[in-house]
DNA sequence: TCAAAAGTGTTTTATATACACCCATGT
DNA sequence: ACATGGGTGTATATAAAACACTTTTGA
């Protein structure tokens, strides 16, 4: 029973994945294309949907292909489906985004045969299909949201520190915020567990550990709270 | 050459549309289906995507033929995906919102053989598909998103008074708003132009009528300006 | 003259901003 | 003992909230 009498657009689903390094710098994961189009050129990593898969399965599932990441924050971001932008085919692709934390786990940015690399936002080379305004479109989602909701908490890990925390908000809102005022604000919000613990191996006078109360968030949000830096 | 191997789930557009009615009360235009599945069901105006057009162009042509609604505010607003959704088929559904202008152009609710008509938010039926869950999302969205954006004015027509766009802030925010505070924080983002005109037809003092420059919002956001109610 | 909505300022309270020094730790 | 980042409080400025009466107009 042929339902639907139109051509079917091919559906893919691709990744952008964003990390801090070590200096708070973000940086998004690139891969090199092994396969045409856009043969050799550096891309997002993604790919076709199946049949029998979500569209967030599929984003997982190529996101652990093709770079071995697992376990992520992950969103969707938008849905670009412009004429021209696969040179074989009409194709609609699907956009999430991952947020991870490079700080203490090493994510192998090799996998397979497949190059792939991190690139700090100044550095994008230009990239196969539409896949520089994808990117826009995220960095643009990302730096509009940290704002306004606690996404910030997936770049770090689990446990980190309150210098670490700003930097982040001073990366991504791009405008440095001072240290005083940035924690009576934050922990004023009492969603900062003291874990009792402190930074280890450092230089200098060690810094308290905090982790974000997901719990208490999500019941405080449902109540009418609204996070905001 | 067969470049995908994969069978291609279909793809099609759903557009949520809404208006405010003279009451300054948020509805959603639904149609009855009058072909299967879920035939004689209330659904969000949509259909499948073609090959040759973008997303955004079939959003808006389904609106036309469904509705006759043209030259609206259109925002991508979802993507869904689950494996359940169509019983017929795999079928992805990239959503859209519309916002019009019910108080001074009068949205004809039949249109064609298919029945059409605009629902309040308590009244919303069982609904095909998983409309009822894109509704939802939908509703979401825009209820978070008139604090920080300025869309209420598309549900407004060009010219208003600050009476009618107080009411559509306390009806969108869900809470009364004070009105000396909010004209004082309204007329001081200097966003708004006094047209000079006055309301005619009613039967008391007529208030002033405004509309929003845009031109100069979008300037002013580009140097960082933030609308916020 | 009455009903109905338009329009208008000031005081109080809360929040945001600006700002500088001592502390703890490892080298 | 010194270098490095950690940690803390107060005063000022700005923005939000609370609040009530007079004005205009058509019926």
């Amino acid at each position: 029973m042929p339902t639907y009498e139109y051509p079917r657009p091919a559906l893919t689903v691709d990744c952008i994945v964003f990390g801090l390094d070590a200096e708070l710098k973000l940086k998004v994961m690139l891969i090199k294309r092994d396969i045409p189009p856009f043969i050799g050129q550096w891309a997002i990593p993604g790919g076709f949907v199946r049949i029998d898969e979500t569209l967030g399965e599929a984003a997982l599932r190529e996101l652990q292909e093709e770079t071995g990441i697992r376990n992520v924050f992950l969103e969707q971001l938008y849905t670009f489906g412009d004429l021209g932008r696969d040179p074989r085919d009409r194709t609609i692709t699907v956009a999430y985004y991952a947020l991870i934390n490079l700080i203490d786990q090493n994510i192998h940015a090799t996998t397979d045969a497949r190059e792939a690399n991190w690139f700090t936002l100044t550095q994008i080379p230009q990239l196969a299909f539409d896949h520089n305004q994808i990117l826009e479109v995220a960095i643009a989602r990302i730096r509009g949201k940290i704002r306004y909701q606690p996404i910030g908490f997936e770049l770090l890990p689990t446990q980190f520190t309150l210098t670490q925390l700003q930097n982040l908000y001073e990366t991504l809102l791009d405008r440095p915020l001072d240290k005083r005022n940035f924690r009576k604000k934050i922990l004023g919000m009492d969603l900062l567990i003291d874990t009792g613990k402190l930074q280890s191996n450092v230089s200098h006078r060690a810094a308290k550990l905090y982790q974000f109360d997901q719990p208490k968030y999500l019941q405080l949000k449902q109540k009418g709270f609204n996070f905001e830096i």
